[in-house]
RNA sequence: GGUCCCGUAGCUCAGCAGGAUAGAGCAUCAGAUUCCUAAUCUGAGGGUCGCAGGUUCGAAUCCUGCCGGGAUCGCCA
């Protein structure tokens, strides 16, 4: 349960039951009425801004407001103190036992405490990645694959109907560059001297085993038939292998995906389906044939004035008419996009989310623009631009050169650093800013790493109950017993991690909403903090430490304690895509 | 030139749909290990929130204009 929007709701309760009145008449606006966590923990335990939100349109000053609301709001069997502060802030405090009470259910709830139903079980599409299928992935996709899929499993477990697509770019000029890449590694297969890789192939040789498959499946076959055919039958194999190999890449990082789509399907049958979904625009008076003006600044050298279908996209929200048939009539690539929009749309998501890099920028305003046409306005379509991640080891930048084939892979990313630092790294700044990832650091295990300082609040929570386990000579702690005695815990480090757990429910639904899965990394880090802290408060001072042998009810109540944490951060780190572990070597 | 993003402590960054005295980590300095993993903790110093206006009870947060940095800019995907 979400205890601030529970006492939101207690807080509008009051107000009616103050029967204000607006000056002006009509009813009045609690909208802005908002229950936030002080920033200061002296102030109290949760503060509103009801009365310095209402006092103008009430006509009373809002402190005055405040100190009635704070009357009515101490009635409240579970409000320990209520008080008027700064500008108008009612402060409240609320009692040791409300809070024993949330750690209570808490525990009833395991690692389910947190997940809501703000979603209500709307239908949301994530598409992240979509790398081209035209070799391994590289960090360049590291980013928008662990945001993506950390923001997918964020909106799930806030209640959402989260389908995680990867629309695959096999189609197009690359596609047909893959295809004869491979054509000439087959042919290497069967023992002709092919020579250098002409300039535009793919270099790579992750390529070698896919022509030497073929050599075996094919033999000569494919060079006794017509070139195209040849083609079509390599480009095939060479997308399902290289797919075959990005999904490895995925799984290596904990990234699943629902649903792949392919690009080409939607070309298929020559077109029908883009040609379709292009008529539906026409008909609705999107598409027309014209010149598009050429960019301001300087003139591209070998701009030509052509004529092309365009979708009038700047009558719904664009800078500039977007083409759609190319001026030698084959489709862009944003005409498959239409299609592919027009099924999404067609499949019933009410939202759908791009997590795209940087350099798509220029993408975002066309999709938008897109999505008003398909749906008239019904369909909400977000863009989250991850901007880029730049790599360096010991303080210098690694250079990284496509052209020579030279990039570092995901997968070598992840060999060498782990696959849990890199998704709680990709998540540990938000995903507008440019990110630095530094090899040495991201290694180390140690408290510059915030990765290890999470993880080691999970292992340090299964460390104490091992320890417990020990010096009690308990085999196991029941559930039930770790609840029996919660109203032993009233030291203020105690009751004041149980609110830390209590922020738990509202960061889930604000970080979904928000769609800022980074939100969470943040609160783990804080959470791991403040459990780190009351853990040594033990070592100064021996009656809190967590396991007191001599007073068995009272490490229940603790360990009941420990175990809410490990509950969170548990789940927490599960969202982020990480393991908690039980200990760390 | 157009569009989008960023500008907060020496460095790297948070700042939760405008709120109280702007917070962490690193680095610096001073401390804590007969004690559940010191992979931890406690404390100190450090700020004109790029600049200038505006909106209002109240702005790091919203608006406008500048300055600085990055990304991108027809028939590539």
């Amino acid at each position: 349960m979400n205890i601030f929007a529970d006492f939101s709701d207690r807080v509008v309760k009051a107000v009616n039951a103050l029967g204000l009145k607006p000056k002006e008449g009509g009813a009045l606006d609690l909208s802005r009425v908002a229950v936030e966590p002080p920033r200061d923990a002296s102030h109290g335990d949760l503060a509103t801004n009801a009365a310095m939100v209402l006092s103008k349109a009430v006509g009373e000053n809002p402190r005055a407001l405040g100190e009635r609301l704070a009357a009515a709001l101490a009635e409240d069997p579970d409000v320990a103190e209520a008080s008027v502060a700064g500008p108008g802030f009612v402060n409240l405090r609320l009692g040791d036992e409300f809070w024993q009470a949330q750690l209570a259910e808490m525990l009833d709830l395991g690692t389910d405490y947190g997940r809501s139903t703000v979603g209500a079980g709307h239908k949301v599409n994530v598409e992240y990645v979509s790398a081209n299928p035209t070799g391994p992935m590289h960090v360049g996709h590291c980013r928008g694959a662990v945001v993506g899929d950390a923001l997918a499993n964020l909106l799930a477990f806030a209640g959402y109907d989260v389908t995680k697509e990867y629309y695959i770019n096999d189609a197009g000029v690359q596609i047909d560059a893959l295809g004869r890449s491979v054509m000439l590694r087959y042919r290497e297969a069967l023992g002709e001297e092919t020579g250098a890789i002409p300039e535009g192939l793919y270099p790579g040789d992750y390529l070698v085993p896919v022509g030497k498959a073929l050599a075996d499946e094919f033999g000569t076959k494919l060079l006794e038939m017509p070139e195209v055919e040849a083609l079509e039958v390599v480009k095939d194999r060479a997308i399902d292998a290289m797919m075959a190999m990005i999904r490895e890449d995925l799984a290596a990082l904990n990234v699943r995906h629902d649903v792949f789509f392919s690009e080409r399907s939607l070309h298929a049958a020559n077109g029908g389906t883009i040609r379709s979904a292009i008529n539906d625009l026409t008909m609705k008076g999107h598409v027309y044939k014209g010149k598009l003006p050429p960019p301001k600044g300087q003139l591209p050298e070998d701009w030509e004035d052509r004529e092309q279908t365009l979708f009038r996209s700047t009558e719904v929200g664009d800078d500039i008419d977007r083409p759609l048939i190319k001026s030698d009539g084959t489709f862009t690539y944003f005409a498959a996009d239409v299609a592919y929009m027009k099924d999404k749309y067609a499949r019933g998501f009410e939202h759908l989310i791009y997590v795209l890099g940087a350099d798509h920028g220029g993408y975002v305003k066309r999709l938008e623009a897109l999505a008003r046409a398909i749906s008239d306005g019904k369909l909400n379509l977000t863009v989250l631009l991850c901007q880029l991640v730049k790599l360096y080891r010991g303080g210098e930048p690694v250079r990284m050169s496509k052209r020579a084939g030279e990039f570092v892979t995901l997968r070598d990313v992840i060999d060498e650093v782990g696959r849990d630092p890199v998704r709680f790294m990709m998540l540990y700044r938000k995903s507008d800013a440019p990110l630095d990832f530094d090899f040495a650091k991201v290694t180390e295990q140690s408290r510059d790493n915030p990765v290890f300082y999470v993880q080691y609040a999970s292992a340090r929570c299964h460390s104490v109950f091992r320890q417990a386990r020990e010096q009690l000579g308990v085999e196991n702690f029941e559930p039930a017993a770790l609840r029996s005695a919660l109203h032993l815990l009233k030291d203020e480090g105690e009751v004041a991690l149980i609110r830390k757990l209590a922020e738990y429910p509202r960061l889930i639904e604000s970080a979904a909403q928000a769609l800022e899965p980074h939100r969470l990394a943040f609160y783990l880090y804080d959470l791991a903090s403040q459990f780190h802290a009351q853990w040594n408060r033990g070592t100064e001072t021996d009656d809190l430490r967590f396991v007191k042998v001599n007073h068995p009810e009272l490490t229940q109540a603790r360990l009941g304690l420990v175990q809410a944490v490990c509950d969170v951060v548990t789940s927490g780190l599960a969202l982020v895509g990480a393991e908690a572990p039980a200990e760390m070597r």
